[in-house]
DNA sequence: CAAGATTGACCAATCAATCTTT
DNA sequence: AAAGATTGATTGGTCAATCTTG
């Protein structure tokens, strides 16, 4: 039976709880300033590096690795609050495009600080930019790898 | 205002996209096998390593670092197909001790070899232990910022 | 009152089924 | 039939309130 070595095992332990430990802050300074959740900012920022022809949800599905459905789900509410717009698409009568509207790029504006400024308080804290690197490098081994 | 250099924005996304695509590999093995979540395997795994005495809910709860309801309600769900037993609790009248069942320990047994297969596949396929090694220490400073 | 733990009500995520257009 | 997208029903997670004992 094949056995994880040490290493793997102090590895995934690592980026279980690193990830865990540093969305909470991030998510629990938005809150606590009464902002949504980062999910939003994810779409928000997607939305707005598209521009002008916005983008069709299953465009946006990849980029936030989303299921169909979840994207479906949070664009709802994303619309409801009238950050994002739905139009029809012309292209592809199955379709729709996405569009940021100025609120939307208001909200991700005022999100910005918030979350800038705990990625700052964690990362930056914890390591000189040449070791993040080197990390990053890692984990982007380990992205390719899984999947 | 504060703005995070590329290396830490490059850490951060990574650290978010590969924490969710390899926990998403995990969970759809256990999935497939027809077996429960990983929040199931971590509880189970605690309260076998506790032994004898068993864990309270508090202990539990810091271990696997969830809210003290989120302990209840999983703990609700083990107990409720017989993975794991409550019992009143001698020295505090408040609280209760966990103790894991026979079938348990045989449901954590059943899930560790697709669990490990699914780190090896990941893991180990994509870094050298050294590398592994290097990458654990970098993400435990970055833990041991964020509290 | 603080600590340990649970619960009702609500919100978000998931599954499977559905609908439309290609 | 496959791709794009949504939806009803269910499950899981979260918030605030509650209960009990220290």
């Amino acid at each position: 039976m094949v056995t994880p070595g040490p290493e793997t095992i102090a590895l995934w332990t690592r980026l279980m709880t690193s990830s865990r430990v540093l969305l909470e802050r991030v998510e629990g300074a938005l809150k606590a300033a009464g902002l949504p959740p980062l999910s939003w900012y994810d779409a928000l920022l997607e939305l707005e590096k598209a521009e002008e022809g916005g983008l069709r949800p299953f465009a946006l599905q990849e980029r936030l690795l989303l299921p169909q459905y979840g994207t479906s789900r949070l664009v709802d509410r994303l619309v409801g609050v009238g950050l994002v717009e739905r139009r029809p698409c012309a292209e592809d009568g199955r379709g729709q495009e996405l569009a940021i509207t100025a609120e939307g790029r208001a909200m991700r504006a005022r999100m910005w600080p918030v979350y800038a400024g705990e990625l700052v308080a964690t990362v930056e804290a914890a390591l000189p930019a040449e070791e993040a690197k080197r990390a990053a490098e890692a984990l982007d081994a380990l992205i390719r790898a899984a999947r």
